[in-house]
DNA sequence: AAACACTATTGCGTAATTTGAAATAATCGG
DNA sequence: CCGATTATTTCAAATTACGCAATAGTGTTT
C-alpha cells in the first residue's frame, strides 16, 4: 500500500534516487518497493535505464489513477482529523531568516507548546523554496507568490520605516522630503541593479524616488547594520529595525512619508481538505499577528 | 494500507470474527491491524463492546470514503490488467453440483490449462450462496437471480426432457399427451409441496399439468436414479439425464411436447471494470457453450 | 440472578518480512 | 572508451507481524 505512495513519488521525482531522498528512504528500499508493486500487479510500470526512468503505458494510466486516489485518501484522513480537532505528526514550516528569528520564533514556540503531539520543524531560509516538492506544509513569505497552486493567506501587514543612525543624521542632516533622499546614501536591497525606487506616501500622495547608495545587499540585516554604522539611510521592514530603533542606534526619518506596507503571507498547498495541523497553525498565526498588531500597527505609532 | 481493507471488511462483516473468517485471517491479526489503523489516524473508528461493534461518527465518515477509494483502486488495477490481457491470482467459481460435474468440469479444466498463472477454485454447491459475501468471483446458476447487485449473463440454454425407464413404460405404457401424466407417477423437485406444475409446449401451445408422484427430492440425481429404477417419470435438465439416455436406461417420452428450456446464467458482481479473470472466464464459457450447443441444442435432437 | 456462550484484546515466543551497506550491473555524457 | 551516476542484487541483521493460549468483557439464557 505504501508502495503506491512510493511509486507516485518516484514518478514525480523522476528517479529513484531523488524520490528516496525526498522520503528519507534508502534507494534500495525504494527500488524494492516499486519492484514489489510491479510484481503484485504483474505489469511493468516504469521503463528504467540506469540513467533515466519513464512511465510505461500501463504505468501512466496507473499513475494518474493512483495519484488521484491517494489524494482522496489523504483528504479522507484529513477530514477525519478535522473532526477530532487535534493534530499529530510533523509540521514543516519555512520562513525568511530574520522574520523567523524576530517574530516567528516566539509564536512557533507557543504553538508547539500548545500541541504536544505535533512536531514542528521550522526551516529558516531567505530563498523561496518549492514547498510541495520539499514536502513542506507552509511557507511564510513577504509579498505575493507566483505559484498559483498555493493558497496565499495574508497574515500580517509589515510596516516599513525609513531610518538612519543619529550620527549620520547629525553629520549630513535629516531629509525633510523624499526628494532630499537624492542627496543621501541610500542602502537598498540588491535586485541585481544599482538603483532602486522607493515609493513614499506623503500628504500630497505617493512620491517615487530613485535612490542610490554606497552599499546594497540581498540581506536586510547587513543593510541594517551598515545603517547603524552610519553608512546611509535604509528602508526596512519593522521587524528588521525595531531593535535598533528601541536602542536609539537608528531613528526614523521622514515620518510623514510612509512607504506602503508589505504583507506577510502564509502559503500552503491547495487541497480539498486543509490538513488540521496547517489549519491550526494558520489560525494561530492570524490570532497572534492580530493581537500583536494592535499595539504595533493599527492603533498608533511604533515604539 | 492493507489495514484499510481489513477495516472495511470488519465493518461489512459486522465483527472481527466474521471478517477474519472471510479473509482467512486470525481474529488476533484482524484486531491488531484495526487497532494499528486507529492509532495511526489518532481516532477511534469502532465502538466495541465485546459482543457487538458499531462505527463511531468518525468511523462512519472514514468507512464511506475508504470503501469508495478502495473500490476505485481495484478499478484502477483491473484497468491495468485489462490492457495487459493476462490474468493472475485466484478465481473462485461456484456452480450447482451436477451441472458442475457433468458440464463445467471439462470446461474449467481447459480454462485453467489455458491460464497457468490463474488458480481456479471451483466450489460445487446446490445452495445459492452470497457470492460477494463469500468472496466469490462468479456463480453459475440456473434461473434468473434475485440479487440485482449482480450482473447476470445468459450462458447456455438448458433443455429439459421428460423421461422414464423403458421398463416403466413397458409396464404402464407411455403417455401420449401431457394430460396422460395425471395417471402416472411423476417424480419432481421438492419445492416444499407435494404437487408441482409441469408446463409443456405442444403443437396447440403450452399445456400445464399439475403432476404428483411417489417421490420428490431437492436433488436431481436422486430423481434421475429413481426414474432409472422405474419409479416414475421425470422432467430434468439435459445434463442430468443425458448419460442415462445414452445408455438406454431412460428414454424420452412426449417428444412433441417440449418443456420450456431453462437458462444457465453466469452471475458476477457489478463493477466499473470487470476483472480480467472474470472477463476471461465469461468469454470462455460463452464460447464453450456456443460450440458445445451446436450439436446438442440448436440444430437437432438429443443423442 | 447466575452461569453460559461468544467476542475482542493481550502476552509471549517464533517465524517471516523488511532493511541497509556494500557490491554489481548498466547507461549516459564527454 | 572511460568516468560518473543510477538502479539492482547480495547477505546478514533487525524490526515487524503472526498465531496460540490466556484474559477480560458483554449479551443471553436458564
Amino acid at each position: 500500500m505504501e508502495d503506491l505512495e512510493i511509486f507516485v513519488n518516484v514518478v514525480e521525482a523522476d528517479g529513484f534516487t531523488a524520490a528516496a531522498a525526498l522520503m528519507n528512504m534508502t534507494v534500495t528500499a525504494t527500488s524494492r518497493r516499486v519492484k514489489a508493486l510491479e510484481e503484485r500487479l504483474g505489469v511493468r510500470l516504469l521503463n528504467r535505464t540506469t540513467r533515466r526512468i519513464s512511465l510505461t503505458e500501463a504505468g501512466q494510466i496507473y499513475f494518474d489513477q493512483v495519484r488521484r486516489i491517494l489524494s482522496e485518501l489523504r483528504d479522507a484522513e484529513e477530514q477525519l482529523s478535522q473532526l477530532s480537532g487535534s493534530a499529530r505528526g510533523t509540521l514543516r514550516v519555512t520562513a525568511p531568516m530574520t522574520f523567523g528569528v524576530r517574530r516567528l520564533a516566539p509564536w512557533i514556540a507557543r504553538f508547539a507548546d500548545a500541541h504536544p503531539q505535533l512536531q514542528v520543524q521550522l526551516h529558516l531560509d531567505d530563498q523561496t523554496i518549492d514547498i510541495v516538492g520539499q514536502g513542506l506544509d507552509m511557507a511564510l513569505r513577504i509579498g505575493y507568490p507566483r505559484d498559483s497552486s498555493l493558497i496565499a493567506r495574508p497574515i500580517l501587514p509589515v510596516a516599513r520605516y525609513v531610518c538612519a543612525a543619529p550620527a549620520y543624521l547629525q553629520k549630513w542632516g535629516a531629509p525633510q522630503t523624499p526628494l532630499d533622499l537624492l542627496r543621501h546614501s541610500c542602502l537598498h536591497y540588491d535586485n541585481l541593479s544599482v538603483r532602486e525606487e522607493w515609493t513614499l506616501n506623503g500628504p500630497d500622495g505617493p512620491e517615487a524616488v530613485e535612490v542610490q547608495g554606497r552599499l546594497c545587499s540581498n540581506n536586510g540585516e547587513v543593510l541594517c547594520e551598515a545603517a547603524v554604522q552610519g553608512l546611509g539611510i535604509v528602508l526596512l521592514p519593522d521587524f528588521m529595525v525595531e531593535q535598533a530603533l528601541a536602542e536609539n542606534r537608528l531613528q526614523r526619518i521622514l515620518e510623514g512619508f510612509e512607504p506602503p506596507p508589505f504583507t506577510l503571507y502564509a502559503l500552503y498547498p491547495s487541497r480539498h481538505f486543509v490538513p488540521t495541523k496547517i489549519r491550526l497553525l494558520l489560525d494561530f498565526l492570524i490570532l497572534a499577528a492580530g493581537q500583536g498588531a494592535i499595539g504595533r500597527h493599527f492603533s498608533g505609532n511604533p515604539p
